[in-house]
DNA sequence: GAGCGACCGGTAATAGGCTT
DNA sequence: AAGCCTATTACCGGTCGCTC
């Protein structure tokens, strides 16, 4: 009977699979999610209860895609691998263009990403994309998603929450046109929903169906204190017009050259490492500073001159970038301390010189790993969540509040330079080689917890202690972006300079 | 060839017990 | 009560090796 259940459910991963050009492991997750488990063991386990589980509907499964899509780019996420082309061949033509329409919907295209990047030189603020469909249009509504609604809270220009169902309120918004941009009567509201449930938050610009075609996606955020809405089309969206309003390119310039050209003092040939003998991994990081003049430091704020934040890294390198380390805030987490993490949920460890110590060096993403960890963003308690799973119990262990986590992120990374190096061995001793940079500025933090969401952006516990001592290992428990091409997703536009 | 889990080297700040 | 010492925690900098 299970088996049969069981099959039943595989055999529409594997047609799921081939439609969307899935793994058949990623396949099956969805299908997992898509049924309301977590994974598809945990789907199993549910069987054995309740062996007459409906097969979950196309809607479902395709909210469950969608949700693993990214909003900025056109691949999908560690749950959702694009095939290579290659291998597409055998795959039916007339199924891959209309999931290519479908997914069209949402996903911005290259025009229109380099719009967002163009948007992003003139205001960094938090932001939202919406494509416009034709209900939206014939019904005049946009629906506020909870990312948006939290945006115009937070800048005290909406607070839906406190909204009673069917009373309409009016602000001025600010809407980019074809001339520059007008200030628009706008109405936010819930609707009258039935009993004992909220109306949907909406907005609309009065009057927008005229400035506006079907399909358009546009770019919603604010400043000072107004919501602006900024249709992602050329000629909408030029750049006489972003800085009328939001003035000339703001720039970390003069700060940057100087950098630019203490580094290319030594770039561009072989220096001595700082510890010439051995080769260690933070060697690479340690050894510019060193060149640069700065102390080594733990210091929690960026690295130059409080502004501009180093990275290095050897060449030969495609690891996690890691963007900030920060500890759960305990005194809401359930877990109380890192010791009380490794402790319950550590293994023991396999290391020569840590016998007796639990370990808990692992990575935690939007997905569970094998210790039953994954992350969780819950916008209404502004938080990020890190739950653990056992067959379908799920508990929450530990919390990052939103507000902590932003700050971190923008002390840290105002400006930030990753330096690349070229490693080698000249008699015996280690030399690098720093020739190349990249430039990053302002990431968004909206966009940090989108890549949560996507498991792009994910934590690392990198620590043990001693089961029954004080012994312990603590290399920083981290946020970390996944892989340095994900770099423009966190902060927009990225400046490549040569120093050579 | 990239993803992923596991793993490596450090220092600065702070709390709390003990001595003076 | 001031000062000192030590234990503890929170950050800093990263890569390796196996699998698919």
């Amino acid at each position: 009977m299970i088996k049969k259940a069981l099959d039943m459910f595989e055999g529409k991963a594997i047609i799921v699979g081939l439609d969307y050009e899935l793994y058949d492991y990623q396949a099956k997750l969805v299908i997992a999610q898509a049924s309301g488990a977590l994974t598809w063991a945990d789907l199993w386990r549910r069987l054995l209860n309740e062996p007459l589980l409906p097969l979950p509907e196309d809607s479902s499964i395709f909210r469950v895609i969608e949700k693993h899509s990214s909003p900025l780019g056109d691949y999908r996420t560690a749950l959702i691998h694009r095939k290579n082309k290659v291998d597409n061949n055998m795959s039916d033509d007339n199924i891959n263009c209309q999931e290519q329409v479908s997914n069209k919907r949402f996903l911005p295209n290259g025009n229109e990403k380099e719009l967002i990047k163009k948007v992003q030189k003139y205001i960094r603020n938090n932001y939202s994309l919406v494509r416009l469909t034709f209900t939206m249009l014939d019904k005049s509504t946009i629906d506020a998603s909870k990312p948006i609604c939290k945006m115009f809270y937070d800048n005290d220009i909406f607070n839906y929450e406190t909204a009673i169902d069917g009373d309409i309120s009016y602000r001025n918004v600010m809407v980019f046109n074809r001339d520059g941009h007008d200030l628009i009567k706008t109405s936010f509201y819930r609707p009258k929903a039935k009993p004992h449930k909220k109306g949907d938050p909406r907005f609309w610009p009065w009057g927008f169906k005229k400035s506006i075609e079907q399909d358009t996606l546009i770019y919603i955020t604010t400043f000072e204190n107004t919501a602006v809405i900024i249709p992602l089309t050329e000629p909408v969206c030029t750049d006489a017009h972003l800085e009328s309003v939001f003035g000339s390119i703001i720039s970390h310039v003069n700060l940057v050259e100087e950098l630019i050209n203490e580094i290319k003092q030594f770039s561009g040939r072989w220096v001595k490492s700082c510890n010439p003998s051995k080769k260690s991994p933070k060697d690479v990081g340690d050894t510019l500073e060193l060149l640069l003049g700065l102390d080594i430091n733990n210091r929690s704020d960026a690295d130059y001159k409080s502004s501009i934040e180093l990275k290095a890294k050897r060449s030969s390198s495609k690891t996690a970038d890691t963007l900030f380390s920060q500890v759960p805030d305990w005194n809401v987490s359930p877990i109380k301390s890192v010791r009380d993490m490794m402790l319950t949920y550590g293994y023991l460890s396999t290391h020569k010189q840590r016998q007796g110590y639990k370990d808990l060096f692992v990575t935690v993403s939007n997905i569970p790993n094998p210790q039953g960890l994954f992350l969780e963003v819950d916008y209404d308690a502004e938080q990020v969540v890190q739950y653990h799973v056992i067959g379908s119990k799920k508990e929450v262990t530990a919390i990052w509040l939103f507000e902590k986590l932003q700050g971190r992120l923008i002390e840290k990374h105002p400006n930030t330079a990753w330096i690349i190096a070229d490693e080698t061995l000249i008699d015996g001793e280690y030399h690098f080689n720093y020739n190349k940079l990249e430039l990053t500025s302002n990431p968004i933090f909206s966009q940090f917890l989108s890549l949560i969401e996507q498991g792009v952006v994910r934590y690392d516990w990198r620590g043990g202690y001693e089961i029954d001592g004080s012994g312990r290992v603590d290399k920083g428990h981290a946020f970390r972006l996944k892989s340095p091409k994900f770099r423009d997703e966190l902060f927009g536009e990225i400046e490549t300079v040569s120093l050579i």
